[in-house]
DNA sequence: TTTATTTCGGATAAATTTGTCCGAAATAAA
DNA sequence: TTTATTTCGGACAAATTTATCCGAAATAAA
């Protein structure tokens, strides 16, 4: 579904919302930790989705990762997929087809249509205040 | 969502079963200029296939490829993802957590519940012969 | 029996993804 | 200003996936 570079990146990102709800600022280190991830290949990721805006970064002492508290409820995990992913997800034929659409389907086009749907409408609307509240609460996990 | 070896997969067995449907065998080459795919790789992917009874592989002249007629209701699609892929799709945590349950569920967890429902209800209740008859009307195709 | 055809199976190679290393740049604090 | 800390960015390496090659085995037909 997602590459493990993604779910690298949505578990870091995941983790930074919840702390910046308190205006925490993490490292890099801190990240790796929590989400179980190699803290040089994690660097990367966090390095492309400061570039694509979804988090900030910060250099030097005290430095580290925060997204802008008033932020978080407007970021969504679908931006986050898209940024690492790409939207072939989103867009992409199942199968692989160049081009695939209603007037030349392949044939799993329709079946794919309402899975995909679904799968837009749950990323679309999962936004990272919602689930740093989750994470906080003790309600989910990043880690096991 | 699926591998690129699945793809081709998926395609070569739907060839496959559209031209068992007339009790026609196919060869390699043929599957492999149908779905516009690798030949050597192909043929990998057929014989994984064939070890996992999905298709029915016939050496020597005039041998090839085909299903037994009467099976093609019987065999789903996502027998044959299984078959390639694994069942990670269906079971595994869309966040790549080893333990990922209920009791400690991931953040992604309860969206991905319906989402997982769907996929297994699609790709089990796609039979090959359904499919199958589809292709053969021109409805669906397996290139561009 | 010989030949031609076709899949099988093992070795190898290319491409992509995942992961590491390390010096450079930025910057807060001493 | 110097030092320590932290991310940045480029090169490199390992692992996995995708793809190729070729002789062996099977077998239908001449």
């Amino acid at each position: 579904m997602f590459s493990k570079t993604c779910k690298y990146g949505i578990k870091a990102t995941l983790f930074i919302a919840q702390k910046s709800q308190f205006d925490e600022r993490v490292s890099l280190k801190e990240i790796a930790a929590a989400i179980d991830s190699p803290v040089a290949f994690t660097a990367k990721i966090l390095q492309l989705l400061a570039k694509e805006h979804i988090i900030n970064s910060i250099k030097g002492p005290k430095g580290g990762f925060e997204i802008d508290k008033v932020q978080l409820p407007k970021i969504t995990i679908k931006q986050v997929v898209r940024a690492i992913d790409g939207n072939s997800l989103f867009i992409g034929c199942a199968l692989g087809l160049n081009e695939c659409n209603e007037k030349e389907p392949c044939p799993m086009h329709d079946n794919f249509v309402s899975i995909r749907d679904q799968l837009n409408e749950t990323l679309a609307s999962s936004n990272l205040l919602d689930v740093a509240v989750d994470l906080n609460l003790g309600l989910t996990v990043l880690k096991r």
